[in-house]
RNA sequence: GGGCGGUUAGCUCAGCGGUAGAGCUCUCGCCUUACAAGCGAGCUGUCGUAGGUUCAAAUCCUAUACCGCCCACCA
């Protein structure tokens, strides 16, 4: 099943027969594999009949350059899809980008403007011409950006969400909820964005709490003999934070049991500079509490107000137009034509003048900038497109609920549905060009026409029925996102539900991005997956926090802190920034940028290379004469005795080297450690949880493999013994699997370097064994390294070289093990064991083994004995505590056995290790 | 106003019910023939604070402080 017929086979791009060079060169070997994984992609087949696995990549924008979200976001997924790959599913990445209404249409217009042409210079069709010129020559940039991070997505797939397909999806779903009736046309208050001149969904601004100013005006009473509770005769205070919108007041509220102003309900008061007055009405939205308890209510320019004005029926005039200045006759002569912001302070200098300014002071208050431009969105009434979400919202619950969609943290499933729960109408048309205009027509009296659900792809002005009337198509088109949500399945043929892709490969299991926009794109998704296909769009989603800059604060292009991944790329190399990414990606937290990480990467990336270059060696001088690949391969897999046969599996190659009797210990000690590791971290992958499993097998590869493995084999490998030499290759190659999910490039090349023709990308992926453990193994090694240890430490002590030998006297329970592995623990601890030492000696006791050195003269033997005294005070602490537990009837009684047996081994451990101690210190007295 | 996350070694962070960990930093010694992007030996923590649950708490619960984020129609 591995063997990936359909993936073709190339020329690696390292002749193996080249030695490794000493120090790992990331752009040496990169950017050959990056090209042959986008030009040889990973193609899914829908025909295998094996378990599909699907993920497609959250879509950047088509302007976009890769920014370090979208480099998490991806190594996340590849990594996921290259374990899953080599795992034995079917995978598919599918890759794309997205066309970004608002954003593109910015980029292309300021180039436009840069030349002195505005868009309506050229009209909307010459517009939209540039525009997907613009799209051929400079877009997409970030997917040759993103192959360079090594991605093994099925670029065979890519698609566009303006491509033919995807519009049409578009289109279909507008054209099914416009019949059911989901989607209406209505005039509402919607966000206007001035700069962009076009409507803004909630979501697309931002709130940001400025210092402004709040202003209590008095409005005069008609009857002038009514009065107010706080005493001033003939008027009513009411307090605003926008006074440049008074000219359009349609009614002063308060609150229906606020006594303070009962009396004044239903009287008239007039707007102060102007003519005009208003009633004084009651509505439950107004709060006692805050101002002065009163409020003007502009329908126009305020979205509670509009709501109330909705309540008492008021008229809802402007007096501000779409660029934002005072308009109409409502307004003063001295104020029309006025910028916003301008216009307020005119106008509070005029009411201060009129004396009808009573009090201003400062007030925070939260405002809503254009996520986009940046701009104070302004609320205004206009005729839109909507679409009343709750249903859908309800069906997304329901399938929360049950279980069919897990979000990973949890904790973000109750995020989900808590917005889901309080969804509002999604205003879907924007006043752009750029995008999928919206398929629906009207005629001279305003009529709505949309096509068909049994021909959606029908344009109504084309429609015979509708040949006797003029039809004019709306103008305005989607929201961006309302094709984004349709990109798990509108990327794999829907609305053609009979489609290979889509029937194969829908719905996908992982969606694998940030949660800033779980409501943006991951909950519209849900709504759309299921109110157009029936299912959840996925079974999982994988949320990965925020990447900060260094003081931990969000990166912006306005703050200028933005950390460009590709300079990562260049001085670290793609594989340490994706061992990086992996290893920063921990329980969905925010993650600080930190230059650390990524050279721990890079040193990584260099250990393993050099680990490799260690094996590639000692194969080569154990087969003399050896030429070609081909001879190393078919040496190393006699030497293993596994059978010659296509790609052979880790857990067979290991198996059979068990069963060969000149395995040593270390040898015997690592296979059952990798095996361990092998079952440790294809949990956390199965988990998607990524961090957990490249910090299991950075530290296996560097500390146990790199440190005592390889050191312990060094002196059987002199020896030219063929079992330690076939386990050192058996064991890299298996880590080499392992590490190839997060760090491709250095595993390929060296897995290529070994001598093996197909890439390491379609192997399989090791499964653990219960055969490969091997208990006494472990038992044996842990005592061989204390040892070791033990006597490094003593040498450390004595202020020997390391070079140096020194004679080493090892005692204990498991000093026989030593003793029979003394080839290894004399070569790695550099000594001599000897089996007997006359006069005073410097000791360790560790677990297991007492470790003893000749004292000479040299040695300051009070700062020795003062620590060796601590050590024996710490183990009677621990057999204290240990035998307190053991003592107390609770303990018995109620902890599980395992843990009282562990407290009983502790017990006998530091007894023993006390007692040798002991008999060391009695020496000196 | 509601909700969420964080607070663990000098720094950045894992661990999230059974003897406190990593990388970097720091100290000492090493160019030991895979690797100085390295090797060996060390130093470093009342796991924010206060209660509680438990045989056992950094880990669970309740408060609380401080940082940060999200949501929200107090003009």
């Amino acid at each position: 099943m591995t063997d990936v017929t359909h993936i073709p086979a190339a020329e690696t791009s390292t002749d193996s027969d080249s030695a490794l060079t000493k120090a790992f060169d990331p752009q040496a070997i990169e950017p050959g594999w990056a090209q042959r994984w986008r030009s040889e992609p990973f193609r899914a087949d829908a025909t295998s009949g094996r378990e599909p696995f699907t993920i497609v990549i959250p879509p950047p924008n088509v302007t976009g350059n890769l920014h370090l979200g979208h480099a998490l976001d991806n190594t996340l997924i590849d990594t996921l899809i290259r374990h899953r790959r080599m795992a034995g599913f079917e995978t598919l990445y599918l890759p794309g980008m997205d066309h970004a209404g608002i954003s593109t249409q910015v980029v292309v217009e300021r180039q436009l403007r840069e030349q002195g042409v505005s868009r309506h210079d050229l009209g909307r069709e010459k517009f939209l011409d540039t525009v997907w010129e613009w799209k051929a020559e400079s877009g997409g940039i970030i997917l040759n950006q993103l192959a360079r991070l090594g991605v093994s997505a099925d670029w065979t797939r890519e698609r566009f969400t303006m491509d033919e397909g995807l519009s049409r999806a578009v289109r279909h779903q507008f054209v099914r909820l416009y019949h059911d009736g989901a989607a209406y046309r209505g005039e509402r208050i919607v966000n206007w964005d001035v700069a962009a001149q076009t409507t803004l969904s909630e979501l697309e601004i931002d709130r940001e709490v400025r210092r402004g100013k709040m202003t209590t005006l008095a409005y005069r009473l008609r009857d002038p003999q009514a009065a107010a509770s706080n005493g001033e005769m003939g008027e009513i205070r009411i307090a605003t934070v926008r006074p440049e919108t008074i000219f359009a007041d349609q009614a002063i509220a308060v609150h229906p049991t606020d006594t303070r102003f009962a009396h004044l309900v239903g009287q008239e008061a007039r707007i102060p500079l102007t003519g005009r007055y208003v009633p004084i009405i009651t509505d439950e939205a107004v709060e006692m509490e805050f101002g002065v308890g009163a409020l003007k209510i502009t329908p126009a320019h305020d979205p509670t107000d509009f709501e109330i004005g909705e309540r008492h029926g008021l008229a809802r005039p402007s007096v501000i137009d779409l660029d934002g200045n005072l308009t109409g006759d409502l307004v003063p002569a001295a104020f029309r034509g006025m910028e916003r912001f301008t216009a307020r302070k005119a106008v509070v200098k005029a009411l201060t003048e009129s004396g009808d300014l009573i009090e201003e002071k400062d007030h925070d208050t939260a405002i809503g900038l254009s996520e986009r431009t940046k701009v104070p969105v302004e609320p205004i009434v206009s005729t839109q497109w909507f679409v009343h979400m709750k249903p859908f919202a309800q069906q997304v619950l329901d399938g929360l609920e049950k279980g069919e969609i897990t979000l990973t943290p949890e904790r973000y499933g109750k995020v989900n549905s808590d917005w889901l729960e309080n969804i509002r109408d999604w205003n879907i048309s924007r006043q752009l060009w750029w995008g999928h205009q919206i398929p629906a027509w009207y005629d001279d009296q305003g009529t709505i026409y949309v096509p068909s659900p049994e021909n959606p792809d029908l344009d109504c002005d084309q429609d015979p029925r509708y040949a006797h009337l003029t039809l004019r198509r709306d103008p305005d088109v989607f929201d961006t996102w309302f094709s984004s949500n349709l990109w798990p399945f509108s990327t794999l043929g829907w609305p053609d539900v009979d489609s290979e892709d889509f029937r194969r490969f829908y719905p996908t299991q992982v969606l694998v991005t940030g949660y800033d926009i779980l409501f943006f794109w991951v909950a519209r998704m849900q709504m759309a997956g299921y109110s157009l296909t029936g299912q959840a769009p996925f079974q999982t989603v994988m949320l990965h926090g925020l990447y900060l800059d260094e003081k931990g604060q969000k990166m912006s292009k306005s703050k200028g802190n933005g950390i460009d991944p590709l300079e990562l790329f260049d001085q670290y190399g793609v594989d340490a920034c994706r061992f990086a990414f992996a290893f920063l990606s921990t329980g969905g937290q925010d993650i600080r940028h930190d230059p650390r990480r990524f050279e721990q990467g890079r040193n990584f990336a260099n250990k393993l290379w050099n680990a490799a270059r260690f094996a590639r060696m000692r194969l080569a001088e154990a087969t003399p004469g050896l030429t070609g690949t081909d001879d190393l391969t078919r040496y190393v897999r006699a030497a293993s005795e596994v059978p010659v046969g296509p790609m052979p599996r880790s857990r067979d190659i290991l198996a059979a080297l068990k069963e060969r009797d000149d395995l040593g210990l270390a040898d015997r000690w690592i296979i059952s450690r990798l095996n361990a590791v092998t079952a440790e971290a294809t949990a956390h992958l199965n988990d998607f949880d990524l961090g957990a499993a490249i910090r299991v097998l950075y530290a296996f590869t560097w500390d146990e493999f790199c440190d005592w493995y390889i050191e312990a084999a060094k002196p059987a490998l002199s020896g030219g013994n063929l079992g330690t030499l076939a386990t050192l290759k058996a064991v890299l190659e298996h880590i080499l699997k392992l590490l190839h999910p997060f760090m491709p490039f250095v595993t390929s090349e060296i897995y290529a370097a070994l001598g093996h023709r197909q890439q390491l990308a379609v192997h399989t992926w090791p499964v653990q064994s219960a055969d490969l453990h091997d208990a006494h193994a472990t038992h044996a090694f842990d005592a061989l390294r204390a040892a070791v240890a033990a006597a490094r430490s003593l040498k450390n002590e004595l202020g020997i070289s390391p070079q140096d030998r020194l004679n080493v006297l090892v005692e204990g329970e498991l000093a026989s093990i030593v003793h029979d592995n003394a080839p290894v623990v004399e070569a790695i601890a550099r000594v001599t064991l000897v089996p007997t030492l006359e006069g005073r000696t410097l000791t360790l006791v560790e677990q297991g083994v007492t470790v003893r050195v000749l004292l000479d003269g040299t040695v300051d033997i009070a700062e020795w004995l003062g620590k060796q005294k601590k050590r024996l005070a710490e183990f009677d602490k621990q057999i204290r505590q240990a035998q307190g537990k053991l003592g107390s009837e609770a303990f018995v009684a109620r902890a599980p056995a395992e843990v009282i047996e562990e407290e009983r081994r502790r017990v006998a451990d530091f007894g023993a290790q006390k007692q040798r101690l002991e008999g060391v210190l009695a020496q000196f007295g």
